[in-house]
DNA sequence: GTTAGTGCAAACCTTTTGCAGCTCT
DNA sequence: AGAGCTGCAAAAGGTTTGCACTAAC
């Protein structure tokens, strides 16, 4: 398997990240790559594949899968989980000098991101008590932000006052996960 | 759905946890709580099939997944993801009071766990910051512990050695995942 | 002209679902 | 008795692989 070379100087565009060592940088590979770092959110392959196949057509999502491993072990893009939120598909951003912490509202989907000194202070910590050596690191929380926070509380009082038995705090429960149904003859 | 009461007072075994809220505590269940807690080890689901099955051949796939999303809902045990180190499954361990980072090596694939105050720090930090009600954390690291590290210096070092080429630093692989393979006709 | 990459189809692993029968309480 | 749970079979979702062909260097 090739490998490619990591993003030392990052001159310009992410393409002087490729080409050494036999890598080419081919025609999908760079829309592939724009997307990723154009796009603010965060895709996952399906979602690549479909705006890839806008520009052009015959690509595969096979493809996709392909060029995202590759970018991923070169240590161009993190993959994230997000907490399994919508699936158990992965989620990918271009990786930034600056680690951060994924921040999931487990009601409606937004994701925050949180930047600050204690993910640093992880980090040197994991490093010196275990003599351990760091390549990649992933921090996501999952919860309710502060809007879904208050329809929550809101809709937890409707309910309540609807079956008419006194407010007590439940456990949350996820979403169920929208699973694309087969749809038997519509 | 069925809701699980989240443990409160946890007076003894985890078998307090359940029984309220028409939550039965069957035998399936109780083998699946048995293992989970008494393992240190990270489970997936197929391991734990596998090990229920010794106690109960007849206890079902199925029903070690409905029991790992009840307990997982619950807040009993934590899902881990061990950065996909050996492919896409989920592991899970007894949801403990003090909060812990996984730090994975991605050569030998050995966990360690890390405590320590940047976590809560983080949490409450991500919590003030964004107004942000937590449910459930969770923060990986994958690297090379010290031992592998000294193996892959040592290593690099002999391939290098035969080919004649300076030594030069080489973007981690990681191991390509043990897929089972149909055997076609051996 | 080589070597690496692509597309296609088919496999693969992991997890979920539908439903009839069983079992706790 | 009845809600809740289990097992079974079958499906789904997401991802990977084998192979012949094509394109980048």
């Amino acid at each position: 398997m090739p490998i490619i070379k990591k993003a030392t100087g990052r001159t310009g565009s992410s393409e002087d990240a490729l080409t050494e060592r036999g890598v080419r940088f081919t025609r999908q590979r760079k829309i592939l790559l724009d997307l990723i770092d154009k796009t603010g959110d965060h895709l996952d392959a399906e979602r690549l594949y479909q705006m890839a196949k806008a520009t052009d057509p015959k690509l595969n999502r096979v493809t996709v899968y392909r060029t995202l491993k590759l970018l991923k072990e070169g240590g161009l893009v993190d993959e994230l989980d997000l907490m399994h939120q919508a699936g158990e598909q992965h989620f990918y951003e271009t990786r930034r000098k600056q680690e951060h912490a994924h921040v999931i509202c487990l009601s409606c989907g937004k994701v925050e991101e949180f930047f600050g000194e204690p993910l640093q202070k992880l980090r040197r910590q994991i490093e010196s008590h275990f003599g351990f050596e760091i390549v990649l690191a992933r921090t996501e929380v999952g919860g309710y932000c502060s809007h879904c926070q208050a329809m929550r509380a809101r809709e937890m009082r409707e309910a309540a006052e609807a079956l008419a038995v006194p407010v007590k705090p439940v456990v949350p429960v996820r979403k169920p996960v929208a699973r694309k149904k087969s749809t038997p003859a519509q």
